[in-house]
RNA sequence: GGGUCGGUGCCCGAGUGGCCAAAGGGAGCAGACUGUAAAUCUGCCGGCACAGCCUUCGGAGGUUCGAAUCCUCCCCGGCCCA
């Protein structure tokens, strides 16, 4: 068994640390560990897997985790990779998404064996103006705050100012790492790169108000092909929750995961051993195209968040699309695979006489958002019925064309799917 | 407040009376190729009752047979001056 610090190293997961002394006390255990989750919605991204698994991987090693969900901090915003002023959350909201991040956290940590949620609003609502002021705003100076790349763009850039309250955001995420060493005696913090001054402006006022020295360890951030932040896509975010994106999605992101980041993925996003991630990174250099790290890697992130079952489907889904043909698969199989999948209902009579124009079809399930844009599919041979490519502009969908009497697949492109019910 | 330049389709950006649904680029979409990849190539890329029609060029009016283009007022932004 490796130790801790070794894991971490092999995962690449370490960019920062405070001091190297740090890494004998992880390896030793005992320490209790907090990362900071952000409520702007009520649901975490793939991103924050990494930190997520980063706290099991210090319960694994015998540490505490101290999951915090930023309820108070969520209030103000961090300005940190913001080009502009954020909108403030209201109350309600937050306490809403807080309590959904909560749920989704209570998967991964182990609350049995010691690991503790806790919400910084139960602090930061609490704490009085001048009270603050006196024992926590003392303790920085403007000229260092300024100085901060993340504030320096937004001082420089004339059009997005920067208000006093994002400003003073570092102030309240340092409070909150005080906070969490006086009531849980917390000695170390985890973040992203980018949480790095941060979290360094709490192991400061620590030291400035205790004495005591505590330790921040920062991990690298994650991008995909394109350099964009891992789990954003230009349709959106990939969201930890299945109401926001479906375990097929999920699965299917990573599945298309661009070779260069395989490796990387794999040793932040799942929590298997060296020896079978080294075995992944082998054969994805030896047969790429087999995409076995991608199969193992997107089956991997299915099950830790969302379970076997769902990844075996998630799987399935994807051979029934992309492999077999639709129409031979029973109808308890084909409800199964497009059990995520959108679908309409249609009335049988539409398919009665002349039948139904795919045209209007397409653009009523919104695989097209318009009808101009359906009959640029069709025309463009981007159309399919029951996964079988649809010729001619006129195609009309009959009743020649259900499965199991009552559902017709349509397929717009590659790969977006929909289900047509048909009622009678 | 004064001056000045500007506001064009998802974004950037050309266009300065008809040939403009508006060049070009990017993004996006589809097809071919492939590994459900990348790169590349081809096509599409406002809407519809789709060889035609309708609605778009900051907003509202106006001139004209005809306006993104000219005029008036208004709104918004950059820069300079106060």
């Amino acid at each position: 068994m490796p130790t801790l610090s070794e894991d971490l190293a092999f995962r690449d997961l370490i960019h920062q640390v405070t001091d190297d002394s740090l890494l004998p006390l992880i390896d030793k255990g005992g320490l209790t560990v907090y990362a900071g989750f952000d409520p702007s919605a009520a649901s975490l991204q793939l991103g924050n897997l990494v930190g997520v698994l980063n706290l099991v991987r210090f319960q694994r090693a015998g540490h505490r985790p101290i999951a915090l969900a930023g309820g108070g901090t969520g209030m103000v915003g961090d300005p940190s990779g913001k080009s502009e002023e954020r909108s403030l959350l209201q109350a309600e909201q937050l306490a809403a998404n807080v309590a959904g991040i909560r749920a989704q956290l209570e998967r991964f940590l182990d609350f049995d064996a010691g690991a503790l949620l806790v919400d910084n609003g139960d602090w930061l609502w609490k704490v009085g103006l001048l009270e603050f002021l006196r024992d926590v705003g003392k303790h920085f100076t403007v000229n260092a705050m300024i100085a901060r790349e993340s504030v320096k763009a937004r001082l420089e850039g004339r059009e997005q100012g920067i208000s006093y309250t994002e400003f003073s955001y570092m102030l309240l995420q340092a409070y909150d790492y005080l906070q969490l060493f006086d009531l849980h005696g917390c000695r170390l913090q985890l973040g992203g790169s980018d949480q790095w001054g941060n979290i360094v402006s709490g192991v400061d006022l620590i030291r400035r108000l205790r004495g005591e020295e505590v330790h921040a360890l920062t991990t690298p951030l994650l991008v995909d092909g394109q350099g964009r932040k891992m789990g954003k896509t230009e349709t959106g975010t990939i969201w930890l929750d299945a109401g926001r994106t479906s375990p097929y999605r999920l699965y299917q992101y990573l599945l298309n995961t661009v070779d260069e980041r395989v490796p990387a993925y794999l040793r932040a996003l799942t929590l298997l051993p060296a020896e079978r991630i080294e075995e992944l990174d082998a054969a994805l250099a030896e047969h790429p195209e087999r995409r076995e790290a991608q199969r193992a890697l997107a089956r991997e992130v299915v099950v830790l968040v969302h379970g076997e079952a769902e990844a075996e489907g998630a799987e399935r889904a994807g051979r029934a699309l992309f492999g077999e043909e639709v129409a031979s698969l029973d109808e308890p199989t084909l409800l199964a695979v497009f059990a995520e999948a959108p679908s309409t209902t249609v009335a049988r009579t539409e398919l009665g006489g002349e039948g139904l124009l795919l045209v209007e079809a397409l653009a009523r399930s919104g695989l097209s958002p318009s009808r101009s844009a359906a009959r640029t599919a069709v025309q463009q041979g981007g159309a399919y019925v029951n996964n079988r490519r649809a010729e001619g502009i006129d195609r009309r969908l009959t009743a020649a064309d259900l499965l199991h009497e009552r559902y017709v697949v349509l397929r717009r492109g590659r790969r977006e799917h929909h289900l047509l019910r048909v009622e009678s």
